[in-house]
This record gives structure tokens, C-alpha cells and sequence, in this order.
DNA sequence: TACTGTGAACTCCTTCACAGCG
DNA sequence: CGCTGTGAAGGAGTTCACAGTA
């Protein structure tokens, strides 16, 4: 079970959705490799190639196990224990994400988030309480939230960043069009939304000219 | 003025949005590549070599010119006119993402927002109007709208890409957690949210043990 | 026969390192 | 000097191609 990189581990995790996905709608059991290259998008050596990094093993006759397959993902992705997590901010994009996330059955659940705005503070949306950002140090502590969701106007996010940093946080996903600036052992995403879209705009005209 | 990959593009959006917040913020007129580096969270050399690919050139003495250096980005990666782009799916990821992106002033803008449920339909967000999706085809063609973000349901999401290529769109961003099959020349990039925090969640616990 | 697992080749991306310049 | 622009090296990610297997 060697190291995996960024790439294998965001496809691992597509394979697992394909794989769940597939083992519910018919009754197969197995699939082959080419079969999950297809669902997921990725190709047929790239699938083997990623499966070798979780440790299992197909066999050639029949492919891979789907059950016991998302298992053996599941057993290198997963946390030990159900994920708390934590919204930062609760404008449109803030609560529609908790929305998207608890309306699901996942590992993780987004159990708290903040705001500065009273008006948002102290409700309750999908099983997720909100708390004005002063709480975020002994919310954060009591249930032990590792991971966060940054979605705060960019001209707070660093400041935000350096308190979660200081609070005990490791990883942020952060929708702020902004470069973060952290220890290294703190992992960030930055989900920048509208310059993905800027890149779909550009690569939808030049495949067409 | 070479060819760019997808991940010259991308990080090309990124040095526009942190030049012109720079030019902004500052009364600074030139920027040096390690300085742009910095605040792009890109390397030096990278930075270089991706304002190569626009084909615009600094000066040793003075590094880059703010202005003008956005404005060779801007004419390599723009649209030449104005984009009306549209969204399928009126849930509360749709229209948070209506919101956000009319929210700001951009090259793009949000004319037109598809739902089946007849009480989402016929209404005005942030100057964006939604529609049947049933009236697809028209509007589509009416705004010649050539790039689509989809936030529907998985299980609708590769009919409704279908109808799409067939009406003519190049580009999609898909935010639902599917692979979608389109022809070759029809750009698709896939925003798995959920999968993104899974990886940003495997990652923050890796980089601690 | 049709698959998996995998060394080796290949392609793409990033960084190095330095000539050239103001 | 300290910067840019860039050839060349290095590293990462992907695909090829085939031995091994049931």
C-alpha cells in the first residue's frame, strides 16, 4: 500500500461514488476495470493503476468485488470516526452548502457554522446550528472539527484562516477567490467558482475554432 | 504566443484576478514575478513561464506592467464580446451560484436559469430570468448561450446534457456528482463539491501522522 | 480467451540555472 | 547587482504492452 498522490485519491473517491452507484441500480456484483473506467472517466489502466494504491486485488477472471472493493477505499479514504465539520460564513453560497452536504448521508456532517451577521446567528439549518464567529474557538474545540469550509468575502479570509490555524483546524476548503497563506502542514483547496468557470468558458471556445 | 495547457489557463485567471486587486489596492504600477508568486501561491519560474504563453513580456529593470499585463491576459483568455451563459437547476446550489456569480461585475453574465418545478419558474434573480426547461431550446438559441453550469439532480443530469449538445453548447461545468458522456469537442469539467472535501479532509488527516 | 497487475516508455508539468540586460 | 526569458533537467502522471492467471 504505497503513498498515493492528490490525483489517485480524487479519483478513488469518484470510483467509490461509481461503484456504490452500480452495486445498487443492477445486481452485479463485479466490474471490470474498463467497465468502471467508463462510469468514472477515467481509463481502463488508470482504474488498475489506482486500485493498486488502496491494496486490493481483483482477479482476472470476474474483475473486482464491488462490495469489498468500496471497502478497501473506504477503509484508506474514510476518517476512523463520523467527521464533524464547520461552515464559515452564511451567505447564499455558505447555506446552500450546508443544505447540499447534510441533506446527503456521508461520513462527514457539517455540525456548526458562523457568521458575523446576527441575523444568522443561533438558528438551525438541516441539523447544522450557526454561532457568531466569536464562538469559533470553543465550537471548534468541543467537537473537535478538524476540516472547515471557507465562504467569506476575500478580504476576511486570511484573517478567519489565521485564527482556525491557531484554533487546531488542518484543512480548509476555501470558495474565497484568494491565496491563503498557512503552515505547511495545513492542507488547502481553493475552489475559486467563478475562475473555474472562466476556464470552461475558454477551453468551450478554443475546441470550437 | 504558444499553445497553453488547462493548467497555464487556470493559474493565468488566478494572476489576473491578484494583478488587478494589487493595481487596486496599491499605487504600485509594476509587479515582480516572485512578488505575483507570492500572492498567487504559484512559483516564480511558473509565473514566468505562464506569462510566456500570452506572450507579453517584462522588463529585468522593472518587472511587469500591472495594466497592460492584464490586459494581455484579458485579450488571451476573453470572450470578444460580453458571455451570456445559463443555469439548469433552480435548488438551493443553483441559485446561490445565480447570486454569486451576478453579484459581480464580470465578463460573464447569468441571462437565463432552467427548473421543471413551476414555482420556480417566471421569476427574476439578480437580473437573471428563470424559465421551464421545456423553453431550453429557445432561449438558448435566442441568447446564443454557448456555455451552461449544471446543478441538477444526478440522475437527470446526462438526458438534459444531451438536449444541451444537441442545442448547441460547448462547455458545461457540472456540479453534479456524474460523469457525463459528450461528444469530443464539448469541454466538461466536473465540481464534485462533496468529493473536493473529501480530498481536502483526507489530506488535512495525512498531513498530521 | 479476456482479464489483472505492473515494469517500462512516454508525455506533460515544474523547477533549475544561467545568459542577457538595464 | 537582481531581474526576465528560456533551454535543459528533473519529476509527476499517464499509457503501453505484456507476462501471469483462471
Amino acid at each position: 500500500m504505497s503513498k498515493v498522490s492528490e490525483k489517485i485519491v480524487e479519483r478513488l473517491i469518484i470510483y467509490r461514488r461509481c461503484l456504490i452507484r452500480s452495486g445498487a441500480n443492477s445486481n452485479n456484483t463485479h466490474i471490470f476495470s474498463h467497465q468502471l473506467a467508463k462510469k468514472s472517466g477515467a481509463s481502463p489502466a488508470q482504474v488498475r493503476r489506482d486500485i493498486m494504491g488502496v491494496g486490493y486485488s481483483g482477479s482476472p477472471a470476474h474483475g473486482y468485488e464491488i462490495k469489498s472493493l468500496v471497502n478497501s477505499i473506504g477503509k484508506f479514504i474514510d476518517p476512523v470516526k463520523r467527521e464533524k465539520i464547520a461552515v464559515i460564513g452564511l451567505g447564499n453560497l455558505g447555506r446552500a452548502i450546508v443544505d447540499y452536504f447534510n441533506r446527503q448521508s456521508l461520513e462527514m456532517e457539517i455540525v456548526a457554522a458562523f457568521d458575523t451577521n446576527p441575523e444568522k446567528v443561533n438558528r438551525v439549518l438541516m441539523g447544522c446550528k450557526s454561532y457568531h464567529v466569536k464562538e469559533m474557538k470553543s465550537i471548534i474545540q468541543e467537537y473537535d472539527i478538524q476540516t472547515v469550509i471557507l465562504c467569506i468575502p476575500s478580504i476576511y479570509a486570511q484573517e478567519v484562516t489565521n485564527e482556525l490555524v491557531e484554533y487546531g483546524i488542518k484543512g480548509i476548503l476555501n470558495y474565497a477567490p484568494i491565496n491563503l497563506n498557512v503552515p505547511l502542514n495545513i492542507y488547502v483547496e481553493n475552489l475559486d467558482m467563478i475562475a473555474v468557470f472562466e476556464k470552461v468558458s475558454y477551453f468551450a471556445r478554443k475546441n470550437n475554432k
